[in-house]
RNA sequence: GCGGGAGUGGCGGAACUGGCAGACGCGCAAGACUUAGGAUCUUGUGGCCGAAAGGCCGUGGGGGUUCAAAUCCCUCCUUCCGCACCA
C-alpha cells in the first residue's frame, strides 16, 4: 500500500510526494497566502498557538494545525482577508538544559529545532504567511518585551518585591504559581517538590485588573468553552467578605490580629481564632506565654508536615493552643487563640475566626479540641439546632435568621452582613473587602535563555529603568551556563557592569530574565506588523485584524497563556495602544492525539513524527485523517490501521478523476439548467448539492470536519455507483458533481484538490476558487421529489412507503395500509391516533 | 469534597431542533480479478431465536415524561479533566 505511493504503482497514478511539492511550489510562487490589511474587505483572523519548538514535530501537534488550516482555506475560499501566520515560542528553559547537556549554545539548539519544525510544517502544506513569521527569541521580537515592560513599570504595573517564591531544585529557578502543579510539584519536573526560598523579585501587578479580568469573562461567553471560562473564574477566585481586626488580650507587642471572613454575620458564634503555623505573630504569642512549653514542640512538628497541598485536603486537622485570647469585637467576649494547620497563610489575612457551628471545618477542629460550638443561625424550617446535637455544621448559605447575636438578632444572614460590615466600620475595627485568589505574575527568573530585564541597580540612584533608546538590552552572547545556582548573566562582567543612565556612575544590570509567558502574551499582535523596529505593532494594522477571529490551541493553556494575553490586552487598552477588551473572540480546544492511551510526547517515545508520515503516506493523508478520525474536540488515539482508509479514499477520488479527465477536459460550464436533465443526472446533481449543503454546515456551523469528510465519501461511493459516467451523463455534468467533489476537498487535502481541478481543464488555480455557494438553482435541483417515509406501529418500526415529497397524511395513510407489514400490525385493532410528520414519519397508534 | 466533560457494535465514531440507532471508516468473513496480492472491485457484518419470512432485545444501570427518547427529567454507577481546607 503506502510504499506503493512512492513506486507509482498502485494501480492509480496518485503520487503525493509529487503532486505535493508540485502545488508547494506554486503556492509560493504565486504568493497565495500572502496577506494585508485590506479595510475594504472582511477580514478573519485565525491562529494557531506558535508551538515551543522543541524535538520533532508529531501529529499531535499537526493536528492542531489541520484544524486551523481547514478553517484559514474554508475562509479565504469564502471571500475572507485572511491571516493566518505561524511563529516560534523560542525562549524556555529547555533549549538551556539541552545546550548544557550537549556543550552547545541554546540559540543554535533552538534555530536547529526551528528549521526542523519549518520544514515539517511547510511539508504539509499549510497556508501560513512565512512572510509574518516571528521568533520571540530574536532581538527584533524581545526587545518589545523591554520596551512594555517599561512601559509597565511608568505604570506601577511592574514593581520589585522580596518574597517567598517557588523553587524548583532541579530547574534551579523560581517557577510562578501557575507553574506549580498538583498541589507543590515542579511543572516541568512532576515528581519533583517544590521548596520555598526568599529573593527579590520583578511582578507584574495582574491583579490590579483582577476585577476586569473576571468581568469581562461574560463577554467570551459562547465564544470560549464554558469549562475554559470557568476555571479562569476559579483562578482569579473573587470572593466578597469583611476584614475584621481582632483586639488581642494581654500580650506584648500584639495588640490585633486581623482576620478575614465572608461570613461576618456569625461572628457571634465564633469561639476561637485560628493562624496558621507560619504567621508571623504566632512566635509572639507564645512568649511568655503559660502554654509555651506545652505547644512549641508541637507546633515545631505541624512545621514540619508535608506542604503537599494534595494532603492537604485530606489531612487530619491539627491545632495548638497559644495560651492567649482575644476578644470579639461584637459580643466582648474572650476566644482562645489556636494555631491549626488547615489554615491558609496566603489567602485573605493569613488568619480566621472559628464559628464551629456554621462552618465544616471549624466544626470538625473545635470538636477535636473540644471548643465551644455556639449555634447563631437557626433554619427557617424544621428543628431548631441545638449545639450538642450537631454532627456537622449548618452551613447553607444565607439561609436562616441570627439568634444569640445581640441587636442583630433575627435578621436574614444577608441584611446581617450588611449592617455588622457597617457596623464595623463606623466603629473602624473592620471593613467590608473583596479579596483575590490571583496573585500577581512573577516574572524573574534566574536564566539565560529568556529576555534581558531592562533595568540597572545604581549605588547613588537605586533602581533605574534602560532608556527606550537603549533598548534592546541584548543577551551576552556567549553565556556560562551550568544550570546552577544564580543567574548565568550574572557571571558576565561586561553585560552586568554598566554606566548608570541617570548619572553615569558605576552600576550593575538586573541579571534576572523574563518569565517566557510574556513573550506569548502579545505575540499575536505582533504578527499583523512583524518587522516593525519603532513600534511593537502599528496599531491601525492592530485594528483592522483583531480580535482574533478564531484561536485554537490545547486545554493545558486555558489558565497560564491565556489569563496574562488578557492581562497583557487589558494593558494595552489602556495605554491606548489598541480598541479591544479581549485578543480572541472564538477560543477552540482541540483534543490530544494520543498513542497507548497517552499524549504524544518525545519523553514517553511514543510519537509519530510528521514528517515519517508525510513520507510513508503523503501529507494530505495525514490532514485528512486527523480530521477524520475523531471529532476535533476529543483525544484522538493514533491507529497505523485506520490510516489506510484515508489513504485508500484519496486514491479512489484520484481514480475516479483520473478515469474522467479526458471526458471532461472539453467540457463547458454547466450553466445549472434543470430542464433536460437525464435521471442518472438528476440524481448525480441532487446528491452533490445535498452533500454540498451539508458539508458547508459542517464547515462554517458545527466544525464536525470528521462528518464532513463521511459526507464526502458517501458521495463518491455514490458517484461510483453511477459508474459508467460517461454513459447517459453530458460532460459538462460529470466536471461539474467531480469539480464539486474538488472543492469540497480542497480545505482538508489541499495538494490533491490543486492537482484534481487541474485534471479537471479548469485553467485557473484552485486556490482562486469560491466555495461554491448554492443557488436558487442549485436547491431546485437539490430537493427529493420522492420520499421514503418510515412508518410506525405503535412506535415500532413496521415498515416503509415512498411518497411524493410533500404527500399528505391522508395519502400516507392509505400507501401505509397497504403495506403488509403495516397492515398485519393493525388488522383487527383500532386506530386511535395518527402522528403524522411530513415527509419524515407516520406513527399509528392502536388499541 | 466542589466544578466540568464523557459513557453508542470487535475498534474510531455518525445521528442538525425528541422522529428509521449504528452513517462513514477500520477490522473481520466470503467471493471476483490475478502468477501472486498486504492492490482493486463486489457482498455481508449490533446481539439473540429462526432454514427463511420474520420476531424479540439493544445507545453505562434503574425509574419517569411522550404516540415516539442515544437525545428531555430523576436517580445511581463508571471514567477523564480542572480546582482542592479559599474561611
Amino acid at each position: 500500500m503506502a510504499e506503493q505511493s512512492t513506486t507509482g504503482t498502485a494501480g492509480s497514478g496518485y503520487d503525493p510526494q509529487k503532486i505535493e511539492a508540485k502545488w508547494q511550489k506554486r503556492w509560493a510562487e504565486e504568493r497565495v497566502f500572502e496577506t494585508e490589511a485590506d479595510p475594504s474587505k472582511p477580514k478573519y483572523y485565525v491562529l494557531e498557538m506558535l508551538p515551543y519548538p522543541s524535538g520533532t514535530l508529531h501529529m499531535g501537534h499537526m493536528r492542531n494545525y489541520a484544524i486551523g488550516d481547514v478553517v484559514a482555506r474554508v475562509k479565504r475560499m469564502q471571500g475572507f482577508n485572511v491571516l493566518h501566520p505561524m511563529g516560534w515560542d523560542a525562549f524556555g528553559l529547555p533549549a538551556e538544559n539541552a545546550a548544557i547537556q550537549n556543550n552547545t549554545h541554546p540559540r543554535t539548539w533552538t534555530n536547529n529545532n526551528i528549521a526542523e519544525f519549518q520544514t515539517a510544517l511547510r511539508r504539509f502544506g499549510f497556508s501560513y504567511d512565512w512572510r509574518r513569521e516571528i521568533s520571540t527569541c530574536e532581538p527584533e521580537y524581545y526587545r518589545w518585551n523591554q520596551w512594555f515592560f517599561l512601559r509597565m513599570l511608568e505604570r506601577g504595573l511592574a514593581y520589585r518585591k522580596k518574597s517567598r517564591v517557588n523553587w524548583c531544585p532541579k530547574c534551579q529557578t523560581v517557577l510562578a504559581n501557575e507553574q506549580v502543579i498538583n498541589g507543590g510539584y515542579c511543572w516541568r519536573h512532576e515528581d519533583t517538590l517544590v521548596e520555598s526560598k526568599e529573593i527579590e523579585q520583578w511582578f507584574l501587578k495582574t491583579t490590579a485588573y483582577a476585577e476586569q479580568l473576571l468581568d469581562d469573562l461574560k463577554q467570551l461567553e459562547g465564544g470560549w468553552p464554558e469549562r475554559v471560562i470557568l476555571m479562569q473564574k476559579n483562578w482569579i477566585g473573587k470572593s466578597q467578605g469583611a476584614k475584621v481586626k481582632i483586639a488581642v488580650a494581654d500580650v506584648p507587642g500584639v495588640e490585633s490580629i486581623e482576620i478575614f471572613t465572608t461570613r461576618i454575620d456569625t461572628i457571634y458564634g465564633a469561639t476561637a481564632l485560628i493562624l496558621p503555623p507560619a504567621h508571623p505573630l504566632v512566635s509572639k504569642l507564645l512568649e511568655g506565654s503559660p502554654a509555651r512549653a506545652e505547644s512549641e514542640p508541637k507546633l515545631a512538628k505541624m512545621r514540619q508536615a508535608s506542604v503537599k497541598t494534595e494532603d492537604l485536603a485530606t489531612m487530619e486537622k491539627v491545632g495548638v493552643f497559644t495560651g492567649r485570647y482575644a476578644v470579639n469585637p461584637f459580643s466582648g467576649e474572650k476566644m482562645p487563640i489556636w494555631v491549626g494547620n488547615f489554615v491558609l497563610m496566603e489567602y485573605g489575612t493569613g488568619a480566621i475566626m472559628a464559628v464551629p457551628a456554621h462552618d465544616q471545618r471549624d466544626f470538625e477542629f473545635c470538636k477535636k479540641y473540644g471548643l465551644p460550638i455556639r449555634v447563631v443561625i437557626q433554619p427557617l424550617e424544621g428543628e431548631p439546632l441545638v449545639a450538642g446535637k450537631m454532627t456537622e455544621a449548618f452551613e447553607e448559605h444565607m439561609q436562616g435568621k441570627l439568634v444569640h447575636s445581640g441587636p442583630f438578632d433575627g435578621l436574614s444572614p444577608a441584611e446581617a452582613i450588611a449592617k455588622m460590615t457597617a457596623f464595623a466600620e463606623e466603629k473602624s475595627f473592620g471593613r467590608g473587602e473583596t479579596i483575590f485568589r490571583l496573585r500577581d505574575w512573577g516574572i524573574s527568573r534566574q536564566r539565560y535563555w529568556g529576555t534581558p530585564i531592562p533595568v540597572v541597580y545604581c549605588e547613588k540612584d537605586g533602581m533605574v529603568p534602560v532608556p527606550d533608546r537603549d533598548l534592546p538590552v541584548l543577551l551576552p552572547p556567549n553565556p556560562k551556563l551550568t544550570g546552577e545556582g544564580e543567574s548565568p548573566l550574572a557571571t558576565d562582567p561586561e553585560f552586568v557592569n554598566v554606566r548608570c543612565p541617570k548619572c553615569g556612575g558605576p552600576a550593575r544590570r538586573e541579571t534576572d530574565t523574563m518569565d517566557t509567558f510574556v513573550d506569548s502574551s502579545w505575540y499575536f499582535y505582533r504578527y499583523c506588523d512583524p518587522h516593525n523596529d519603532k513600534a511593537p505593532f502599528d496599531s491601525a494594522k492592530v485594528a483592522y485584524w483583531f480580535p482574533i477571529d478564531q484561536y485554537i490551541g490545547g486545554i493545558t493553556h486555558a489558565i497560564l497563556h491565556l489569563l496574562y494575553s488578557r492581562f497583557w490586552c487589558k494593558v494595552m487598552r489602556d495605554m491606548t495602544l489598541i480598541n479591544h477588551n479581549e485578543p480572541a473572540a472564538r477560543l477552540f480546544t482541540q483534543g490530544m492525539v494520543q498513542k497507548g492511551g497517552v499524549a504524544m510526547s518525545k519523553s514517553r517515545g511514543n510519537v509519530v513524527g510528521a514528517i515519517d508520515m508525510a513520507e510513508k503516506y503523503g501529507a494530505d493523508t495525514g490532514r485528512l485523517y486527523t480530521l477524520f478520525a475523531a471529532p476535533p474536540e476529543k483525544d484522538l488515539e493514533w491507529s497505523e490501521e485506520s490510516i489506510e482508509g484515508s489513504w485508500r479514499f484519496l486514491n479512489r477520488v484520484y481514480r475516479l478523476i483520473e478515469r474522467h479527465a479526458v471526458s471532461v477536459r472539453g467540457a463547458k460550464d454547466w450553466n445549472e439548467d434543470p430542464k433536460g436533465l437525464s435521471e442518472k443526472e438528476r440524481q448525480l446533481v441532487r446528491i452533490t448539492y445535498q452533500t454540498l449543503a451539508r458539508v458547508t454546515q459542517d464547515f462554517d456551523k458545527r466544525w464536525h470536519f470528521n462528518s464532513a469528510i463521511a459526507l464526502l465519501m458517501e458521495l463518491v461511493n455514490e458517484i461510483y455507483a453511477h459508474e459508467p459516467l460517461e454513459q447517459g451523463v453530458r460532460s459538462e455534468i460529470q466536471r461539474e458533481v467531480l469539480s464539486m467533489v474538488t472543492l469540497m476537498l480542497a480545505p482538508m487535502t489541499p495538494h490533491l484538490a490543486e492537482e484534481l481541478w487541474e485534471m479537471l481543464g479548469h485553467s485557473d488555480g484552485l486556490w482562486n476558487a469560491h466555495w461554491p455557494m448554492l443557488v436558487l438553482e442549485q436547491k431546485e435541483l437539490m430537493r427529493e421529489d420522492e420520499v421514503e417515509i418510515p412508518v410506525q406501529v405503535n412506535g415500532r418500526l413496521r415498515g416503509k412507503v415512498k411518497a411524493a415529497a410533500g404527500a399528505g397524511e391522508e395519502e400516507v395513510v392509505k400507501l401505509a395500509l397497504a403495506d403488509p407489514a403495516v397492515a398485519h400490525h393493525v388488522d383487527g385493532k383500532r386506530v386511535v391516533k395518527k402522528v403524522f410528520v411530513p415527509d419524515r414519519l407516520l406513527n399509528l397508534v392502536v388499541a
